[in-house]
DNA sequence: TAGATTGTTAATCGATTAACAATC
DNA sequence: TAGATTGTTAATCGATTAACAATC
């Protein structure tokens, strides 16, 4: 562990990113202050919630202005690191994969994709998005050549484990896995399950709860 | 609110899915039942915590045996809201869009996309897995008439509170949220965001730390 | 100075874990 | 009966909120 790290607590990682998107709005307004009660409304939390969050990692305000807009979206990138590029190989060129390769938004959060994997003979070897596919046989030879050690997962739940299992075993250490499966991984290797069924459930629990 | 229904904690109903995830999964295999510590591992949680998730909402376990798989999935998808079908309209048929459409878990939740929106000339009239294209100038009307109370938006950040602002205009309850902004909807609408790109700075936050 | 807003301590609240009796 | 596993109470832990002094 790095001397300097600061510990930031789970929930607080969580909404960090929530701020990080309004203040990135702010910028886009060419804003140059915003206060915790801005940024709290726009993530639908408590504002004193907002300043905790922030002094917790050393963002320093200014009473009775506010947080200068630049320093802190870049405190926040800093801490969530979105500075460093982050080049990530893909698995699972179907249509998740596809909207995942081609999703605006996530250049700007530092992710490069630059190898596809798929075991489908008829799409290795085309282009997709300017990026060649690569048979699955091949994942383990050139993740490890290119040093890649992020992975997105967006095959069928049913192959998702052995995936993962080539993956690390190929020096991967953090997984963004959109297969509705949990995935069994080393302890030093971090996965994130986007399960996006999962969050349709708690969705339709509420519309329950409102309908009654 | 309906007087027999059990207030379930915010963080028990967010863990439900992933039992219900690994109910699934017994059921396919045939067991008949299954221990709290099996269902703990699946999903990565303490085995106490699912015997306290589950007596929650009254469901029954025996002693030195478990609890009974099928009991036991039929219990998470009432609490769920997992047996009603619920029809939904889908407004930005762009790559995440269809990604979606065609998504195969989802039917499984009872989610059934009824009527598609898009604003581009060249889409509109056109059929995308059986279903019609309608214009967003419809939606309101289409919308109405259907009775529809879901919908989803995958539309580029800058035209989702409009389009939310329509659709709760046409009395949808429930919004799924892809767009990477925080709508702002009247008390008795439910949103659930599904921000992506914030998954990844959480995913990116902790490969930088074990990195370190 | 007066108004606004931060940063921090203390109080509250809720979730998690530990311990163990009850039961098949 | 012995072993396994549930259900529940009490203890712990951590997160949220309230209050307010400090500061621009």
């Amino acid at each position: 562990m790095a001397s300097d790290s600061v510990k930031v607590p789970k929930f607080t990682l969580k909404r960090l990113p929530l701020y990080y998107r309004y203040l990135r709005n702010c910028v886009d307004r060419k804003l140059e202050f915003v206060s915790s009660e801005q940024i709290a409304k726009a993530a639908q939390v408590n504002a004193v919630q907002v300043r905790k969050d922030l002094t917790m990692f050393g963002a320093m305000g200014t009473p009775g202005v506010g947080y200068n807009v630049l320093e802190l979206q870049s405190k926040l990138e800093d801490i969530l690191g979105l500075n460093n590029i982050n080049e990530a190989a893909l698995v699972g060129v179907g249509r998740l994969g596809r909207a995942i390769i081609d999703y605006p938004g996530f250049e700007r959060y530092g992710l490069n994709i630059v190898a596809l994997f798929d075991n489908n003979p008829s799409l290795i070897g085309t282009q997709i998005a300017g990026r060649q596919v690569f048979s699955v046989k091949e994942m383990l030879h050139i993740i490890r050549r290119l040093k890649l050690k992020v992975a997105i997962i967006t095959v069928p739940g049913e192959w998702a484990q052995s995936i993962a299992n080539v993956l690390v075993e190929a020096g991967i250490k953090a997984i963004w896995n959109f297969a509705p499966v949990s995935l069994d991984v080393p302890e030093d290797v971090v996965v994130r399950n986007e399960d996006l069924a999962a969050g349709l459930a708690t969705l339709f629990h509420y519309l329950a709860e409102i309908g009654s």
